[in-house]
DNA sequence: CATCAACATGCAACAGGGTTGCAAAATATT
DNA sequence: AATATTTTGCAACCCTGTTGCATGTTGATG
């Protein structure tokens, strides 16, 4: 509760129920979240714009950030305190093929790529896709 | 021409021209292309939902594969022959921040990552954002 | 604790991506 | 040239995401 209001104004954004309840959802879900998925699960007390707009403020703030599979894109909490400047750009997700979840995994870097001459890497996306822990039986 | 008549036979799939003219779009552009550009160049002579249907198809055939950015989905032509039953799953992309052209790099593996206990791997995708040769100046 | 500017929300409307069903057209085969 | 099979175009639809504007909230100030 308390901790949701300093979250919010650490990125110098209002406190309105909406954020609170989105932030929340984020926190207790680990997973990857789609717009839809939180509809789904707020949609009764929010405008689907709403919940647009507040994962787009909170994309800007960076207390969010894009995961892209080949169903499309969802968010995730930022593990690192990502701000407006800087973002941390090294992420590594793992979709499971299984019950369709996406994870972020933490504490694990990607390993460097030596591509050809004259490319200019700013930030690396690894998307690997397979059976999570839970799933395996 | 002829090769194209080919190339499409020899994934069991009839010629008809809307296939012939995207199949030689994806050759001639070599970057990833999306529904929204191929209409744009093709749009005036086939229907968008023909396009729709095409990509369907020569994605099952193994012709291309799906490439990921924060802007969306696009296509690419499979570098080696995939086929229905086997795909390449191993692929790296490069988007350029300054022109927006990805392109998949090839001959470059990812390296292996070291997962937690309890990951199954099936498919790799990694996708690295920055300044292309051509637009660093 | 009332006031007020700045900001957030809901609503309506819209644009784009993507899918499905069905009738008409084109393909490959004989 | 005739046929079965596959493709196409069209209409209709759903989902995602955005914008403009009027109304409602927030938090800072006196």
């Amino acid at each position: 509760m308390e901790q949701l209001r300093e979250m919010l104004k650490g990125h110098q954004l209002r406190t309105t129920t909406c954020r609170e309840d989105v932030l929340s959802t984020f926190i207790s879900k680990k997973n990857a979240l789609s717009h839809g998925d939180l509809e789904g699960m707020l949609g009764e007390n929010y405008d689907r714009v709403t919940i647009y707009r507040t994962l787009k403020t909170f994309l800007e703030k960076g207390i969010i950030h894009k995961v892209l599979d080949d169903e499309g894109l969802r968010y995730a909490l930022c593990s690192q305190n990502c701000s407006e400047e800087k973002h941390q750009h090294d992420h590594i997700h793992f979709k499971c093929n299984e019950c369709g979840e996406t994870n972020c995994i933490e504490n694990l870097h990607i390993p460097a790529v030596k591509l050809p001459e004259g490319y200019m890497p700013e930030n690396f996306n690894l998307l690997i896709q397979g059976i999570c822990p839970k799933c395996k039986s």
